[in-house]
DNA sequence: AAATATTTTTAGACAAATCTAAATTATTAT
DNA sequence: ATAATAATTTAGATTTGTCTAAAAATATTT
């Protein structure tokens, strides 16, 4: 495995983090979360297509090869080792240990981070319930949870809906709601449990607590 | 405390080293040290002069500002921390923990590095032996060893000789070795534990396990 | 399907950190 | 003290990563 700038593995992670979500990746996409300009999204994308860590023709968007999934996924692994570390050794709060893991992520030695993990008593899953890559890269994908309980701006699919009720149905109907849409949840109310929600590009809508509870999505990385 | 980048804390961090031993630290000495050419030192040390970190004059030379050289003791702090973390958690050996604490100091998150100093147990010393600057930036200096305990490159001044015969003393003359002599020392042979040992820029000599036991030096950070 | 709007790319500029080669200053040796 | 040598600095180029403004391609609207 070779060696990538900081800059080119944020880039990596930011796109295998949106390509989670929409498959293919934009200019635009990438460089709103990466708080970028367009024109940088194209100079890097030439550089990682030459690296051959991306696909890209231009103008058609961008996805990760396998080569650029695995150099993600190392980057990741890093990333949620450390923010365990952080939470479980330091005793950061678990909304400390983010900004701080975006720095540690980058020391890329292969030994550090493996001893790390041993060290840990190899931790499946980081403090915000993000599972951890092994070695090999391996993720443990779709985790089934209530949708009660997932994580906020955590892009996820809905793969199970409890209550079978007319009723239910068409309130999912009417919201557009259907196995296999795919929902993040933007905010939550504690005064009712009610909670924000976007699927794809539609504009945010609200799920009660009633809803949220019969809902189960699968979400990955 | 402001940041600064990677390239200029490593200049910051080989100033401190270098100045350790001759006060004032010349363009080629740096560039040796840093194996990059003359004219970068040039380069950089215009810029840290710029920030107040060191004092320079054209051809002069230059040593670290009061300002430099807490942000030197910073970094110096978070280098040993880091290496202390890595042999004593993550077992690693003695010469292993250099190379991978060069990018783990980098990260200049302050309430990381007191957290990590804490969970350690406020070590003072680092693996090699070598003090831990505390929060503060002070740190133990001047530690009285005897010179068969001194770590390699590291520069020391005789302080204390044990016998005070006056054959001891012939040897002592004749190798030009007095109180305040500064030395540093570059081999030692198992075989015999002599040692090989430079004093400022004269060529490098030999010192027997017998002189050695009985010269004491006090060294720095 | 043409006009308009949006997205993406290109072209050219800039800052940081480095280099090479040439010029300058300091040191050393005769 | 002057010439030769060594050290240092300057000038200009290069690479990486970013930007702005303009051009090109795609998507949307009427």
């Amino acid at each position: 495995m070779l060696n990538y700038s900081t800059s080119e593995e944020n880039y990596i992670k930011a796109i295998y983090h949106l390509q989670q979500q929409d498959g293919n990746v934009t200019t635009n996409e990438l460089a709103a979360e990466l708080k970028a300009k367009p024109a940088s999204i194209t100079d890097m994308m030439k550089k990682l297509k030459a690296k051959k860590l991306l696909h890209y023709e231009p103008y058609q968007g961008f996805s990760l090869s396998n080569e650029g999934k695995k150099v993600a996924l190392g980057i990741i692994r890093r990333h949620r080792l450390w923010e365990y570390f952080l939470a479980e050794k330091l005793k950061f709060t678990w909304d400390e240990v983010h900004e701080v893991a975006e720095h540690l992520e980058h020391v890329s030695s292969k030994k550090l981070i493996d001893k790390l993990d041993e060290f840990l008593g190899f931790p499946r899953v980081d403090p915000h319930g993000d599972p951890i890559p092994d070695q090999d890269g391996k993720i443990e994908t779709s985790r089934q949870v209530c949708l009660l309980d997932l994580p906020f701006n955590k892009a996820a699919v809905v793969s199970h809906v409890s209550d079978q009720s007319t009723e239910i149905l068409e309130l999912l109907k009417h919201k557009n709601i259907v196995i296999g849409t795919k929902l993040e949840v933007k905010k939550k109310f504690s005064f009712d449990n009610s909670m924000e929600v976007k699927a794809g590009r539609q504009p945010v809508f609200t799920i009660s607590e009633q809803l949220a509870k019969n809902i189960f999505v699968k979400y990955g990385a």
